[in-house]
DNA sequence: TATATCGTTCGCAAAATTACGAACAATATT
DNA sequence: AATATTGTTCGTAATTTTGCGAACGATATA
């Protein structure tokens, strides 16, 4: 009698991995973990695709919750939202921590 | 004169974060790090999905190199494939391990 | 030679992703 | 009131993803 259902872990870390799936917003998140202030000017600069794009990444990126944005007039403030950053960070690290098996009868 | 292409190392990081992007190929990769032996019909088994849906999430997770899969007739055994999920292991621990600014006029 | 098992591939459909230019809204500046 | 700046949203198109059943190929068994 098994569930058959995904555990709320690995939806969860399947939403963080699907948002960090592009490189342009691997190239965002970059940018922001090392940038003091984060304007949509200074990703948009740094990006090889159109403004709309961007915007579109950084729209991703903050519904799966890694970032969060707020207007400066006239511009808008990009950071990373550090709770959930540290909820992903955790979540990668215990996945990739997993053992993987290395007794005899295993393929490798 | 900046480069606005994408660094190698960003590539490969969306690469297997993409391939990571799917609960279905997250509950794989952790039914692949815990068992012993891997036969597509123990994975099939624990995902409510249909074999020729597990077969297509099994290809992608081959093609970004995180698993490899050989036949042993009349079955086909399937593992992890040790050296690139080092490396994808190190290039997520690097990219969390970033420090998040903390500074005064940081948006947080 | 028929039949069963195991898993891939084909063909299809629906939905999501990626990308762009143009239009737009909101606020400042002239 | 016209103009400029900043970034989002709209509309569109091309491509990719996700999912399934059916057909298939390869090997073993009756």
């Amino acid at each position: 009698m098994e569930n058959k259902e995904y555990t709320a872990r690995q939806e969860q870390l399947a939403r963080f991995a699907k948002a960090l799936g592009h490189p342009a917003r691997i190239a965002i998140m970059d940018f922001l973990l090392k940038q003091k202030c984060c304007f949509f000017g200074d990703i948009n600069e740094v990006l090889p695709i159109s403004k709309a794009t961007v915007s579109q990444h950084l729209k991703e990126l903050k519904e799966a919750g890694l970032i969060q944005g707020e207007i400066e007039t006239p511009k808008v403030k990009y950071c990373v939202n550090i709770e959930n950053w540290e909820m992903a960070s955790k979540l990668f690290s215990e996945f990739f921590g997993q053992n993987i098996c290395k007794q005899e009868n295993c393929c490798q």
